[in-house]
DNA sequence: GCAAACGTAACCTTATGAGTTACACTTCAA
DNA sequence: TTGAAGTGTAACTCATAAGGTTACGTTTGC
């Protein structure tokens, strides 16, 4: 309803933030302070951007904030989960009362 | 900078859902098709609303959209993250080339 | 006092993030 | 053309956490 499969924010990372500072994987992973493959695989849709990766992003980016990664992630999350889960057969409660 | 600690989110469920409509943990727990358990982690915030618990709820309350759980959840972990790992001493990236 | 509701501890299963190490592939420069 | 660097990823380990079931003690209301 509300979107179309919002791209995973590791897209957002490498084609908006990598790509025009023209940063290799290797050079921001250790800048970051994580491993080369917690970065890769962020960077290819296989990994979730968690709290703690949010802010180290912050710091090392400042522009989009830790609060925006998150609601990226979010947003891809909350698509994958609807695709996936659509048959939870869950009742309106509110119909009771209506 | 933001915020100011963020009510988890169970506490909104608690006073602005279940409240209002005088609901057990039992009786909503037993319709969202979770353990009484779950439920009751969350209202106490030692539970996290799940891109599925979120879903869940919109489709028992419809009221506030499983997006809007979702970045209740973020606000409070993102918030408690910020306290935790405030020493992660990541560079600003930007002043390279700045 | 009794029954229902509630919080929660104990235990188990499953999932996932993160790290290290290692391997294969690609690209590029000496 | 050979070698180094960058990259993706598999295998393995560890820690965390969500979710379920069962059970117990406490609170609350009839």
């Amino acid at each position: 309803m509300t979107m179309q499969n919002p791209a995973h924010p590791g897209e957002i990372l490498r084609e908006l933030v990598m790509n025009p500072l023209q940063l290799s994987v290797t050079e921001v992973s250790e800048h970051l302070g994580v491993s080369r493959k917690t970065l890769s695989k962020i960077l290819n849709g296989r990994g979730s951007i968690t709290p703690e990766m949010a802010l180290r992003l912050e710091m090392a980016f400042e522009k989009p904030s830790a609060d925006h990664w998150l609601k990226l992630q979010l947003a891809h999350d909350l698509w994958q989960t609807r695709q996936t889960k659509s048959k939870l057969s869950v009742e309106p409660f509110t119909e009771i009362y209506s």
